[in-house]
RNA sequence: UGGGCUAUCGCCAAGCGGUAAGGCACAGGACUUUGACUCCUGCAUUCGUUGGUUCGAAUCCAACUAGCCCAGCCA
């Protein structure tokens, strides 16, 4: 019997499925709606993949939007970085880039609709009145005083506000709804303030700026907008939503639908702590790989392809969770260890002299690129009597159950020959300084040797022709405590999160590695060439993701 | 007696009245020119708790309990 996968819908799709079975839409359009007021990060990711898969799957389309209706916060730097970490991410909007800004016209005229059917107001109360007034989450608010003006002076009221005639703060419209609704975004919510301000896109053309609730289902209205995902924060926020585009009359109104954050562990995902991080100058920016933001993890060496893999992993649902970091390590390196190279290093090189190779010669070895994909090719690494094994490849005094060398041992240098050690040298500490063995001819990788076998194989990188890298070993920036503030509202920072490895000993071929390209260092996980450091010569080389090695080394 | 939402393995997560999918992690084993990969094997008699309905409940009902969100002229 063959085994059918079902695949199984997320609660969203359910949802689509049953409207469009009920006839609610007969198209499918959603949208990701950021505000440009810092970069994006990996659970915006998941919001992005969402809303632009669920397109895909329905064959229908995805408006990317900004929303940019307070422009105390925005500016044009983050719209940049935005589009590229989208575009990056893969999420095709096609044509239809939107701002919310360009809709405020609509937006005018729609308050105006509100304040002709009695439905909104022009309220003079300061800030902390319209606080008082709102009452608690306990008490119910009272109707403010302004409450009951007439349409006229409504009307009257809010052009002047657009004209400029009031100060910030002085005159706000709001929504005339319920001040004893149970549901505090219901007790008359502000839905136009003053700000003499300049916005990044609409420069001193307005002096007034509609709020979230009350733009954001307008905007999903005009760019006909089914599905309208958001996360759970807003449920409360969804009568509203609902309200404004019943009291609007929109054919087909857009739904909105919650889902839940993704949360990662180990991991600061807040932008207000990713900004402290940035202006304290504890990472060097928005883009330090120790981050989760979209392009650190570009910086990192992370594909799009994983974190697609990584967030459908995930699944969607409206539970509060917090994924281990485990899951998108594993997503990486399920990605690339299959279309990238697998290149040797030795991070900590220490010398293996082959005491029986002769001095002077030297040879070149073909091999494969990934002995797992023939297609990626073959290279040449040139093989001598001197090269640099990693050190933790020796040991004077092995443990039980290490396979790699020590005195009296044979192990396989990786594509080349068996070698056996025959001895060391140390410094004055103690310390290896060399390591000595003698290699048998017999046993060339490729040539069908069968005569014993080994239990070890080690990388190696020939002495002459190596170049030095400088590698970096990230982890993240927080510690164990999952991104949680301590009492006195700072981080608790990981003191590993970053170590540098000077004078690492590379392959040869790696020389020719560009910005991005990623590799795996055999046995030492894989690497990203960072594209912010690199020049030719002087290659930087930032770990994305270690392997998973089964022996650790006793301590 | 404010409202809304959520509770299924260490972490995600299916399940939608018929007797607990899957992935990550972890642990064994096989294989191995990477202690990787791959391949086997193991990993919830139980679904926040307690009752109830039913031949039968993670799924329905009730009451509890825990967690998250809401009192911006932020989004």
């Amino acid at each position: 019997m063959e085994e059918t996968t079902v695949e199984s819908k997320n609660f969203i799709e359910q949802m689509i499925d049953k409207d469009l079975e009920e006839g609610h839409y007969t198209h499918v359009q959603t949208r990701f709606p950021p505000e440009p007021n810092g970069y994006l990060h990996i659970g915006h990711a998941k919001s992005i993949l969402l809303n632009y898969g669920l397109a895909q799957k329905y064959n229908g389309k995805f408006n990317m939007r900004f929303d940019d209706t307070n422009p105390t916060k925005e500016k044009e730097e983050f719209v940049e970085s935005i589009k590229a970490d989208i575009e990056w991410l893969g999420a095709d909007w096609e044509d239809r880039l939107f701002f919310a800004s360009d809709y405020f016209p609509q937006m005018y005229e729609a308050a105006v609709k509100l304040i002709k059917k009695g439905k909104a107001y022009v309220c003079d109360l300061s800030a902390d009145e319209i606080r008082e007034y709102r009452g608690t989450l306990t008490e119910p608010g009272k109707n403010s005083p302004y409450r009951d003006r007439s349409v006229e002076e409504n009307l009257e009221l809010f052009e002047n506000m657009k004209n400029g005639v009031y100060a910030d703060g002085e005159k706000v419209l709001r929504a005339k709804i319920d001040m004893a609704s149970p549901n505090i975004n219901m007790r008359d919510p502000v839905i136009y303030r003053v700000a003499h301000m300049s916005h990044h896109r609409t420069g001193d053309t307005w002096c007034i700026y509609p709020m979230y609730d009350f733009a954001h289902p307008i905007e999903d209205a005009i760019e006909h907008i089914t599905h309208s995902i958001c996360t759970l924060e807003f449920e409360d926020h969804r009568p509203l939503y609902d309200w404004v585009v019943r009291e609007l009359e929109y054919p087909e109104p857009p739904r909105q639908i919650e889902f839940a954050k993704l949360y990662l562990t180990n991991v600061v995902t807040g932008k207000r702590y990713i900004k402290k991080l940035v202006e304290d100058g504890i990472v060097d920016g928005w883009d330090d790989p120790r981050l989760v933001s979209i392009s650190a993890l570009r910086r990192r060496g992370f594909t799009p392809e994983s974190i697609k893999m990584f967030v459908d992993l995930c699944g969607v649902s409206k539970s509060n969770s917090s994924v281990d970091y485990a899951m998108l390590e594993y997503c990486i390196r399920e990605d690339l260890k299959m279309k990238r190279p697998r290149m040797m290093a030795a991070l900590d090189p220490i010398k293996l002299v082959i005491d029986n190779y002769p001095e002077g010669q030297s040879e070149m070895l073909t091999v494969d690129n990934n002995l797992e994909n023939p297609e990626l090719g073959t290279r040449q690494v040139p093989f001598e009597r001197e090269l640099y094994i990693d050190r933790e490849d020796f040991m004077i005094e092995p443990p039980k159950k290490y396979f790699r060398l020590y005195p009296g041992n044979e192990v396989r240098l990786m594509h080349a020959y068996f070698v056996t050690c025959t001895g060391y040298e140390t410094d004055a500490d103690g310390n290896v300084t060399v390591v000595h063995c003698t290699y048998d001819p017999e046993t060339k990788s490729g040539s069908g040797f069968t005569g014993r076998k080994v239990k070890g194989t080690i990388h190696w990188v020939p002495a002459s022709h190596a170049i030095r890298a400088e590698v970096r070993l990230f982890e993240n920036i927080v510690d164990e405590e999952k991104g949680k503030l301590n009492e006195d509202g700072s981080l608790n920072l990981n003191p590993n999160s970053l170590t540098v490895l000077k004078n690492c000993c590379l392959e040869p071929a790696l020389a020719d590695a560009k910005a991005f390209d990623s590799f795996q260092f055999v046995r030492q996980g894989f690497f990203c060439v960072d594209y912010k450091d690199s020049t030719p010569e002087h290659l930087v080389f930032n770990r994305i993701v270690s392997l998973k090695s089964s022996f650790k080394l006793p301590k």
